[in-house]
DNA sequence: ATAATACTTGAACAACTGTTCAAGTGAAAA
DNA sequence: TTTTCACTTGAACAGTTGTTCAAGTATTAT
């Protein structure tokens, strides 16, 4: 005969577990900046970008002729980068310099290579 | 009258800058899989995972529980976490215990919340 | 002024991603 | 063996994302 099944976690399987773990969570709305934060840096313009503006400032024209892009695709990226305050940029004449923000982008940029070739 | 533009690249307007900038990149390989890598974190139901995690293993059933998400859901993403080797798991009669797969795991869940909070 | 250039931006489209739903495993209890 | 339970998996669907294309802005040159 079928009954209603009581799930595991309604039987609180491993409550002081639960309550642990709900314990030490960071606020949702640090969690959610985190994973936005990552996100910038899961894609592959994105980090190509970063790293071409690694040791040099370069222009919009030059970074689509190193990565073999169009003008307006790396634009765009340089766009997401800019309001998630990775890169920076200065205007002289008809040419914009872009570049890294800050040290802090270096870091994390070497830190993350050197993971993926540990 | 109209000409075709020679663009800002064909003049070759920073040709030592793209040469330098060309010489110490790193493999398109290596970028390519740090893109892949950060893509991982980069999803705020795979983050809250690993931050439940954090401290304490967890049947999948708590972990839906945790984050209010079905238990379908939370075994999906899982499963990435999993090939990404973020997480391992133990399988005790019919419940399946994840945690974070080593420590630098934890190291790097815990720099990049720095970051956020800076 | 007008034209040219370096870049930006909005809309459209295709590709990708995360969740749901339903069906399917595997282990243990009856 | 059959049933139950914890979990997994595949397909479908909606929402998101990255690139292209065309049009627009800002600055300099003529």
């Amino acid at each position: 005969m079928k009954e209603i099944a009581p799930h595991c976690c309604e039987k609180l399987l491993h409550p002081e577990r639960i309550a642990h773990a709900n314990g030490q969570m960071p606020d949702e709305e640090d969690l959610f900046a985190l994973a936005d934060f990552y996100k910038i840096f899961g894609d592959s313009t994105r980090i190509r970008i970063l790293f071409v503006l690694y040791e040099t400032e370069l222009c919009v024209c030059d970074i689509a002729e190193l990565l073999g892009m169009t003008v307006s695709a790396i634009s765009h990226q340089l766009r997401i980068l800019k309001q998630a305050r990775l890169v920076k940029f200065r205007r002289a004449g008809k040419t914009v310099y872009y570049s890294l923000a800050d040290d802090h982008i270096h870091a994390i940029l070497a830190q993350g290579m050197e993971h993926i070739r540990e």
